[in-house]
DNA sequence: ATGCCCGGAACGTCCGGA
């Protein structure tokens, strides 16, 4: 069972790149972020055409998230659990093939400090407690999206530059690690754990992509009955290459 | 020098992204 996520950048400017490309890695689950629209404007047509069932939760204009998936999915969440006054579309749960399926968006943070820091670090809280209630499953669970986090300097073209920013700041590392540290496998990290240069995400400014100024922000959080099966990782960099490519490239794990 | 780019909303230019 192959895992996929991609910060798509509006999935209405992207529907020809993405269509592409799951004719080509041809995944079974396609977790989406920032779609950028409302439910009744994602394409959930053309991507049953090419085989996938939608399941969306979306939201005009900014952020939006989706799963797309060849099989039913199955005992849906729609939104993070813990505040009933957040209206911001970042999280989606559901079971495919009995594998828990969780497409997050975490918000960015920048500012910090300020009220979008803030935030950030609230809403990474109510993460973990999440997360908590779904490992007590003891399924097959994957978190897959854009965690707006880059765990290590390793994760960084140029870690000084970013240290004070509110993807790499202590507090934010602090919170992705207490997130792993319940017991969660970074499924790209563990099969490369020396590699370096091993970005999700380039810029659209500066010439980053041309430079391979990136960083890696876009993570498969795995369960111990996810990471059992664990057969495979990696970055798909060719669509980042392509003509009105998103900022961000997929990222892909391989269950067996 | 967080500005360069990009998408959405909306129709001029700002907001958000990271």
């Amino acid at each position: 069972m192959r895992i996929a996520t991609w910060n798509v950048n509006s999935v209405k400017a992207r529907l020809p790149l993405v269509l592409d490309w799951l004719g080509a890695a041809k995944p079974d689950v396609l977790v989406l972020q920032e779609i950028k629209c409302q439910d009744d404007g994602f394409p959930a047509f053309e991507f049953e055409a090419a085989g996938y069932q939608s399941l969306v939760f979306g939201q005009k204009a900014y952020n939006g998230v989706a799963i797309l998936a060849r099989a039913p999915v199955k005992d849906v969440v729609r939104g993070l659990p813990g505040d009933e006054a957040d209206t911001q579309a970042r999280w989606l749960e559901g079971d495919v093939n009995g594998v828990r399926i969780v497409c997050l968006y975490l918000p960015n943070g920048n500012p910090a400090p300020g009220e979008k820091w803030d935030y950030k670090r609230t809403w990474m809280r109510r993460m973990v407690e999440r997360a908590t209630v779904l490992l007590a499953r003891e399924q097959p669970l994957v978190l897959a999206g854009d965690f707006n986090i880059c765990p290590t300097d390793a994760d960084v073209y140029d870690p000084p530059n970013w240290q004070n920013d509110a993807l790499c700041r202590p507090e934010s590392r602090a919170l992705f690690r207490e997130l792993c540290h319940l017991g969660f496998t970074d499924a790209l990290r563990a099969l490369n754990p020396a590699a370096d240069r091993l970005f999700t995400f380039w810029d659209y400014q500066a010439g980053a992509w041309p430079k391979d100024n990136g960083l890696r922000i876009d993570h498969l959080l795995l369960s111990p009955q996810a990471a059992d099966r664990l057969s495979g990782a990696g970055v798909d960099k060719t669509p980042r290459g392509w003509e009105k490519a998103s900022d961000h490239t997929p990222v892909w794990v391989e269950l067996g």
